[in-house]
DNA sequence: AACCAATACAACCGCAAATCC
DNA sequence: GGGATTTGCGGTTGTATTGGT
């Protein structure tokens, strides 16, 4: 185990701390020393670098842009879908949601909801907090989510399905078919554009690959204070999810079933340590 | 082409928890 | 036990980029 030794240190005011963008070269510096010595400790790396930035700025840079295993850029729908879910049962807790999304940070997590997600509840007029907001997401943003993450599957599969109803522990929720994406475009649709996040996805692996124990994490269940809400597509039968057939075993992803089950799995301890 | 608004994202700040002495 | 220091987290801000007019 790691010691920690506390070194004097010189106040922010001698040092003269840089603050603002770091430049390729405090990059290099970084990531010099942080290869030697490993990672933690901060406010030595800062000092014994000799860069300019203060503890803190050193760990952000290097958690949030340096690390090798940073994925950044656009975020796909399966893990927007993730962010929901994961964001109704914990709420703004970033660290703990990024940590169920390998290669994504908290502080991007953040940037999404903020940029993204409030955008919406603004534009509803509503508070991203409120229970209108909240079925908004249920009712039509996940479903619509959920459409264009088969709508991409079925590319490459051509086989045609619909997301029909929303399965409650109080009964069945039909959605008006005019709520889905790209469904109809009637005259509902530009309010609808509003709810739907028009990022487009670059990693669309499909989650209706998954096994029939796996679809739950990333398509199905949807926290709620009364319940849960399951999503199915009620046209099918349990063997219709497989829409994409084989699998894309190329695509590059966190989304093999491993990591989908190793989630379930976390999130199944951690609901239980919850109770208790 | 120029301007402006919206967007995306990097970085900072304050606070609290963890750790050390 | 308590103060000093470090670390981690969430909120916020600043700025570069993009898109629309």
């Amino acid at each position: 185990m790691d010691v920690y030794r506390y070194e004097s240190s010189r106040s922010e005011e001698e040092m003269d701390v840089r603050k603002g963008p770091w430049t390729e070269e405090e990059d290099s510096v970084l990531k010099a020393y942080v290869n030697i010595h490993g990672e933690g400790r901060w406010n030595s790396v800062a000092r014994l670098s000799g860069l300019r930035r203060t503890g803190k700025s050193c760990r952000l840079r290097w958690l949030n842009y340096m690390r090798p295993e940073i994925k950044r850029g656009n975020i796909s729908l399966e893990e927007q879908l993730l962010i929901l879910q994961l964001h109704s049962r914990w709420g703004n807790r970033w660290s703990k949601i990024a940590q169920h999304m390998p290669g994504r940070t908290d502080n991007e997590i953040k940037n999404y909801w903020r940029t993204r997600v409030q955008k919406q509840a603004k534009q509803l007029k509503c508070d991203v907090n409120s229970k209108q907001f909240k079925d908004a997401m249920r009712y039509v943003w996940i479903p619509r989510l959920i459409e264009r993450i088969r709508a991409s599957s079925q590319s490459t599969s051509g086989q045609p399905s619909t997301i029909t109803s929303i399965t409650t522990e109080s009964g069945s929720v039909q959605i008006d078919p005019s709520l889905l994406p790209e469904s109809s475009g009637t005259s509902s649709d530009s309010q609808l554009s509003s709810v739907s996040d028009p990022t487009d996805c670059y990693n669309p692996q499909s989650v209706w690959n998954y096994p029939n124990n796996l679809r739950n994490v990333a398509a199905g269940t949807w926290g709620r204070d009364d319940g849960v809400i399951e999503f199915q597509a009620t046209e099918e039968q349990s063997n219709g999810w497989s829409v994409g057939g084989g699998g894309d075993t190329s695509m590059e992803t966190v989304w093999n079933e491993e990591n989908i089950w190793f989630l379930q799995q976390q999130l199944h301890d951690e609901d239980s340590a919850l109770m208790t």
